[in-house]
DNA sequence: CACTGGAAAATGCCGC
DNA sequence: GCGGCATTTTCCAGTG
């Protein structure tokens, strides 16, 4: 009977979110025990998520960020602006 | 600076990101797979999310009601503070 | 690409965003003042985001009503829909 | 009495909200705008974040994220990188 | 001055 | 493929 499967289709997907929750719960911990080691958690999350992103992507959204600073006159060759094209790549 | 650390770390994070995301598929499969049984998988979120935010709110219910005793201190008998009192009964 | 209009919008969003932070501080002056009025500002916005919270479950007590029927129709007549209908005569 | 100015604070700042509200309203229509006239808005979002933030904290973090990269060999190789860490030391 | 909680922004998923 | 929505993630002010 359908009461029974709705049941258990939604004890199922519980049961997953605990764990996925616990895995989230596992990783903030890393990122605090990385932080009382020195390193600074925002950095870190940068780092992971340039490694993640495609490689193409990143190179692709740059050449549209340094575009669109060019025509803001803000690319130039300032720290600043370099900081913004290296910053494509964390966003 | 630990160059190993530092690569242990974001392995880590990595890894269990990537655990997280397998668990987040399985979610989405039962969700596919339960559409194919005629569950409304939109349906089925908002009574998981609905189970979720009840479990929540018990689970807090006394640090609310432990507010409200203390907004009504500011709020003396006023007809605010009196709907105050009749939410907390009624959550 | 125009560089005047791409210059034209950003300019319009910076104008836009500090509007919006004028209007933030000037909340967050009002919570100041009540505080050294003697109401305890955590309070106030928890008061605040009950009101809110409370306007839009009213908005959307109709949709959650169409949820639950639609939900019944999955359900067919089981202790679990039994016990939907009876939270949404309650909510 | 205390209630009439309760309710006139609550009142106040869910008024000051509202207009907050309608602010966001109106950027999230320029970045929609935007993007129907060929601007990416992710990418507008970037160059409005950069040109806000603090340009020491932009040089600072981008000394940190370097600095990490290259302990994770993620740097070494890439001209853009070598380029960047110069124009940092520089600066 | 680090921590927690809540607001804001961003991402990803779903429907048309 | 795009827009809207929900979730997730990020940020920041308040607090001890």
């Amino acid at each position: 009977m359908s009461n029974n499967q709705l049941k258990a289709i939604v004890e199922r997907i519980e049961a997953l979110e605990d764990d996925k929750a616990i895995i989230a719960e596992g990783i903030k911990d890393i990122y605090t025990e990385a932080k009382s080691n020195g390193f600074d958690p925002k950095i870190l999350k940068q780092i992971v998520a340039l490694r993640k992103k495609d490689a193409a992507k990143v190179a692709e959204e740059k050449v549209l960020l340094a575009t669109y600073m060019d025509a803001l006159g803000m690319l130039a060759d300032t720290p600043l602006g370099q900081a913004a094209i290296e910053r494509v790549s964390r966003s």
